[in-house]
DNA sequence: AGTATGATGATACAACATTGCATTTCATGC
DNA sequence: GCATGAAATGCAATGTTGTATCATCATACT
């Protein structure tokens, strides 16, 4: 019994609404620091808090934002160091760019190369990261017929998430 | 011999190196009319001027960009007067944001609902607007099965025109 | 301990976007 | 022609997002 019902054909992308967030943001804190150590770099403080900040939520966040929600001990990083840290963690896969948003959201699972679809509800926000094969096919197809060389892609849909339809979550 | 080659399974989204630009951008206002007679709004000489410095491209622009390319008697208009005639023009269809780059493109055809996808040059910079509808499959198709009802979408694809590859357009 | 490398903290600044309001333009009705 | 209302403009100010620079500090390596 599971707290929102999985999709037909899956599991939804969708947190469930009732989850144990702590396991959640330790698992991704676990990933980054299984990620840095085999790339070799360092996660550090700042770069930690970041990614704890956005691990926090599961919508996107403004570097603004997230300065806002430092609490450091009543310091505020500035602006350039969230970008830094925002920067090393994009690099490592660890969180994304939303674009359309001007905003960021923490990697929800392993990253699957150079092809993403954020599923992004209008309503609360939430962001859900499916895996889109499909869709990194059609990029294939519509690019081979374009006699286009693709490198990377990124497909931003807004709709409302199944907690969020009418009927849909519950 | 055509300028561009033609891809397998259509002619390519791409303009041809050299083509008839002035009957490119004299098309382009023409549409513009249409839709703004349709609507029944107005085409304002602001409007058909950020319109027309867009359409004289085939990559994005970024509003600032477009407020230096004008020349209107050396009076120069503020950047909210662009912003306007986008949201104008965008609210018509007749210029797409490309979110990744902040910047505006002419829309090269007519619009096609609330889906598009997006081919940008990383070295030449000229953007394809390709009709998407496999795209628009798999994301109605990832949408059902996550139980997300879509809205909208974008997709931005980054990489080479047939121009820039290697041994792709000539 | 000494040194090379890279991250941080802080200030300033550049780029992108919006708001508010007075004025002008335009279609419409008289 | 002329008043009228709705919409677009011109302008100034401001808000938001993202970078550059540089001195200082932490870490790893010798």
């Amino acid at each position: 019994m599971k707290p929102n019902s999985p999709a037909p054909g899956g599991p939804s992308p969708f947190p469930a609404r009732r989850h144990d967030h702590e396991a959640c943001i330790a698992e991704g804190i676990a990933r980054a620091e299984a990620v840095c150590r085999e790339r070799g770099e360092r996660l550090t403080e700042n770069r930690r808090a970041v990614l704890g900040l956005l691990l926090a939520e599961h919508r996107p966040l403004g570097a603004y934002e997230i300065v806002d929600r430092f609490d450091w001990k009543r310091r505020r990083p500035a602006p350039a160091q969230i970008y830094r840290a925002l920067a090393f963690l994009e690099a490592a896969g660890l969180v994304h760019r939303i674009a359309s948003r001007n905003a960021y959201v923490a990697c929800s699972g392993p990253t699957e190369g150079h092809g993403t679809v954020f599923l992004l509800c209008r309503d609360c926000g939430t962001v859900a990261e499916p895996s889109g094969a499909a869709v990194g096919l059609a990029v294939r197809d519509l690019a081979a017929a374009s006699g286009f060389e693709p490198h990377a892609h990124a497909l931003e849909v807004t709709g409302r998430c199944p907690d969020c339809r009418p009927g849909g979550g519950g």
